[in-house]
DNA sequence: TCTGGGGTCCTAGGACCC
DNA sequence: TCTGGGGTCCTAGGACCC
């Protein structure tokens, strides 16, 4: 990076010479995290959260372990069962009993408890939009942040090309960051360098992670690891390359060779599949994939394939844009695998119900109402109907998803689904304020003229008539049937994150 | 160890239209 | 009157991510 980029010559560059400076903020262990926070006797405990879990139970799967449990094998995904073969329960731990499990050698085993969760990612959340102005938050736990008009690749210190005061002052002028961080690096014996580049040069982007990072766990309570890169995916490599509390740079022109060493399956977009294919192919490293011949990827892979090999060469201009608006609302359960109609039927009432209430909830209309049919083991069957304009009618959702089902008799399933799809937030009327407590109205009144009547216009032909039976819905629409609540679009051109809070 | 639940994006084939 | 091409929408499935 010699001596920065002038305005306006490195728009068109490929890779290397891009000097965005983004940031991947990664959670550690978020859900073990969280917990610990307001029960901190389970601090260097093995913990793991599952999801479907209950308390002494042994069903569901682990949504997060902490890292003290990985060590005994738990991960991610892994059911309950098999996590408790791995790693014993602390409440079966009996001294007086000889076969009990050695106490040192159990874990804690706690139900995931999300709102909890959405607190604590609200003041992560909080920190992260005070340190970034552009940035993308992609999960509960995750975010990327594009940083460049905060800090810069300029090496700390004042060095070659490190001059820019207004940038010295973003890193240290935040009257509440006390720590090391803004101390002068002279004096505080600053801690190793993290670059992938030349271990000795610290720049200030650098600087500005660890400022992002200590803010986070000192205000928020929970640790984060962070990648810094020129570009999203390096950079949310880089925050996976040494959690947990990992610190990762990877300098503009360092980014292929951080890569090249790395299996495949670090890059984002390769999973399972890909990475096999990959190695059919010969492929086994980042360093192959960056040196295949984009042309034969893409016989193989498509189009991913190209957008896979520029990936490892470090090239990835995609700009940190802010989550947008769902594209669509699903629920889904397990259960133990049955061909009982009425079972599978009650199942899917209740789930279409919940779609139906969290779609109003959020103010949104839906055109496609679908289902999915999980047979054992795993073949996963879709149906889907669209309607002729947008509804928000959840007497709809759960006749149309029966009647998808219907395809399904005698069938035997382990898990069902509903989901509704091509939403329309109806963004006509931002008008109806006194639509607020909307999400509180769900029964009685249908709160508008979305409420279509096809299904559920009295007589008994349920919704055999309702495909272009009512072309009257689209008119009807776009003047109510949005309760008014969620669609916070006016934040960023879209909710940064509609998600929760 | 038979795999939880919530999503996104992409592809392919068919219908339909001009 | 067996034959063109392009565009769009829809459905189903697959891969991937957290």
């Amino acid at each position: 990076m010699g001596g920065g980029t002038l305005p306006g010559t490195a728009a068109t560059a490929s890779d290397a010479e891009s000097d965005r400076v983004v940031f991947h903020v990664d959670m550690d262990c978020f859900y073990a995290s969280c917990e610990r926070l307001r029960r901190p006797e389970l601090a260097d405990e093995p913990v793991v959260v599952g999801m479907g879990y209950e308390a002494g139970g042994t069903i569901g799967a682990v949504a997060t372990a902490s890292y003290e449990a990985r060590a005994f094998g738990v991960e991610s995904a892994m059911p309950i069962s098999a996590a408790l073969e791995l790693l014993p329960r602390r409440a079966d731990a009996d001294p007086d009993d000889p076969d009990a499990p050695d106490p040192a050698e159990t874990g804690r085993y706690l139900p995931v408890d999300l709102e909890f969760y959405k607190d604590v990612a609200s003041e992560v959340k909080a920190v992260i939009r005070d340190c970034a102005d552009t940035r993308r938050e992609v999960s509960i736990d995750e975010a990327y942040l594009d940083v460049t008009d905060r800090t810069s690749w300029a090496v700390a210190g004042g060095g070659e090309c490190g001059s820019d005061p207004e940038i010295t002052d973003a890193e240290t002028a935040d009257p509440e960051t006390t720590d090391a961080e803004t101390a002068d690096p002279e004096t505080t014996d600053p801690p190793p360098s993290t670059a992938a580049g030349p271990a000795d040069v610290r720049t200030l982007a650098e600087g500005y992670a660890r400022h992002v990072k200590s803010r986070i766990e000192r205000e928020a309570g929970v640790p984060a690891s962070v990648g810094v890169a020129p570009n999203m995916s390096a950079a949310k490599v880089a925050s996976d390359a040494d959690k947990p509390d990992g610190l990762v740079v990877v300098p503009p022109g360092t980014v292929a060779d951080f890569l090249a060493p790395l299996p495949t399956a670090d890059v984002h977009g390769v999973g399972p599949v890909t990475e096999r294919t990959l190695a059919e192919m010969g492929i086994e490293t980042a360093g192959d994939l960056a040196a295949a011949d984009p042309d034969r990827l893409a016989e193989e892979l498509g189009d991913r394939g190209r957008a896979l090999s520029r990936r490892a060469r470090g090239d990835d201009e995609r700009a940190v844009t802010p989550t947008g608006l769902p594209k669509s609302l699903s629920r889904e359960s397990s259960l133990p695998a049955t061909d009982d109609d009425e079972t599978k039927r009650d199942t899917v009432s209740a789930l279409a119900a919940d779609v139906a209430r969290r779609a109003r909830e959020r103010g949104c209309l839906y055109r496609t109402i679908g289902i999915k049919a999980v047979e054992p083991p795993f073949e996963v069957n879709t149906r889907a109907r669209s309607l002729p304009g947008p509804v928000d009618d959840p007497d709809l959702v759960e006749a149309v998803a029966l009647d998808l089902l219907d395809e399904f008799d005698g069938v035997r399933v382990r898990k069902l689904g509903v989901r509704v799809s091509k939403l329309d937030f109806a963004e006509g009327d931002q008008a109806t304020l006194s639509g607020f407590d909307a999400a509180e109205q769900t029964d009685g009144e249908e709160s508008g003229p979305s409420e279509t009547r096809a299904a559920t216009g009295g007589d008994g032909s349920k919704l055999t008539d309702w495909v272009g039976a009512e072309p009257t819905i689209e008119e009807d629409d776009t003047d109510d049937g949005t309760p008014g609540d969620r669609p916070r679009r006016s934040e960023e051109g879209q909710a940064s994150l509609g998600d929760w809070e």
